[in-house]
DNA sequence: TACCTAATGTGAGCGGCGTTCACATGGTAC
DNA sequence: GTACCATGTGAACGCCGCTCACATTAGGTA
């Protein structure tokens, strides 16, 4: 017999409140994400998200943090081991794609500087990070690997965010895959 | 006799709301800047503003118009006429600089794409753009120019953001100005 | 099996927010 | 001097984050 009602216990409300957010994000963008909205969504009364995270922002960082992992796995689905600059720039174009297709995770994943749950949130960060160096020293065996990688983490953060703002033209994926390849090599060729 | 009440009408409401806003934003950052509280700030009942902005956005996008105008100032008092390639990492210095000195407004610059008000914002936006392009045309006379000005400004951006966002390390200035220098060398030199 | 406790969800309520609207005020043009 | 129009007021609506006393239930213990 089914039962009409819901039971009163959720069952797993903590990752069920990240679902929602993200398809709120998705959905209705960074204003859309409140947690009352969240509870709605989860079908649960607006104080119940407060039992599993303390505020807005705990909840926003375990957002944050779904989502570098999500990067993370866009940019080696994008090549598994770059070795050359071509390779690279793929990886870079991905980077930026990733920010173009979900602007409002990439927003809330930075948003604000991550001093509260240093744990998870650092961690997942450290994860692109890595990932970004150990492309670095495979590629350029010599090079300065912190200068090297800090310079492409900035240049395709940077167009992420240009193109997120309006700043460049974002409509024809084309010219984006154009002007990302072009930084990139301009930064790199000849090291 | 001096009068006890203040008058009814504010005098120029309009650009006591943008400073209003403005110290609001140094003093508390992005969460402090409400609508509600710029009113307060002016002296003002809650629904007055809504004379001269449409909505929060409007007030927004005139605040983040005066920040690219500042931006524009803080670049050139860097550097007036950068000609080489170390009198332009001067100027993206500045650029990162003013992202960390004044956190709460260059994200209110680069939080949304500025859809509406696109003359006064994109306007304000083109100075920067056209002062970067004119360097360029400057430094390097064969090159590329919106090619290598867009790979300037999504670096220097890119490592505006990740020092806002605690990517990059930012309490010490001199290590700042060693990544910025390095990362401005490292995509320039040999051109 | 029967109880007890701790974890989890409820519902009401606080103050703040953005926004709207009917109304008050007063400078300006005729 | 009067009529008009821009500007400011105050009350109100619904949504928000957040808190707290209370209800429910899962799971360990006797």
């Amino acid at each position: 017999m089914p039962q009409a009602t819901s039971p009163y216990h959720h069952g797993d409300l903590r990752v069920a409140c990240v679902h929602a957010a993200l398809e709120l994000l998705e959905e209705g963008g960074t204003a859309a994400l409140s947690l009352r909205a969240v509870a709605r969504r989860a079908g649960v009364a607006p104080s119940a998200p407060y039992r599993h995270y303390a505020d807005r922002d705990a909840l926003v960082s375990a957002v944050a943090a779904v989502g570098y992992r999500q990067l993370a796995d866009y940019l080696t689905a994008a090549h598994a081991e770059p070795s050359s600059v071509d390779d690279l720039a793929a990886v870079a174009l991905a980077y930026v794609r990733f920010a173009i297709e979900r602007p409002a995770l990439f927003r809330v994943m930075f948003s604000e500087p991550c001093d509260r749950d240093s744990g998870n949130r650092v961690a997942a960060t450290n994860i692109i990070s890595a990932y970004l160096d150990s492309i670095v020293r495979r590629c350029f065996p010599g090079a300065d690997v912190a200068a090297l990688s800090t310079a492409l983490w900035a240049v395709v953060h940077g167009l992420a965010f240009l193109h997120l703002d309006g700043k460049l033209e974002a409509s024809r994926p084309s010219a984006v895959a154009d002007r990302v390849h072009a930084a990139v090599h301009a930064l790199l060729d000849g090291r």
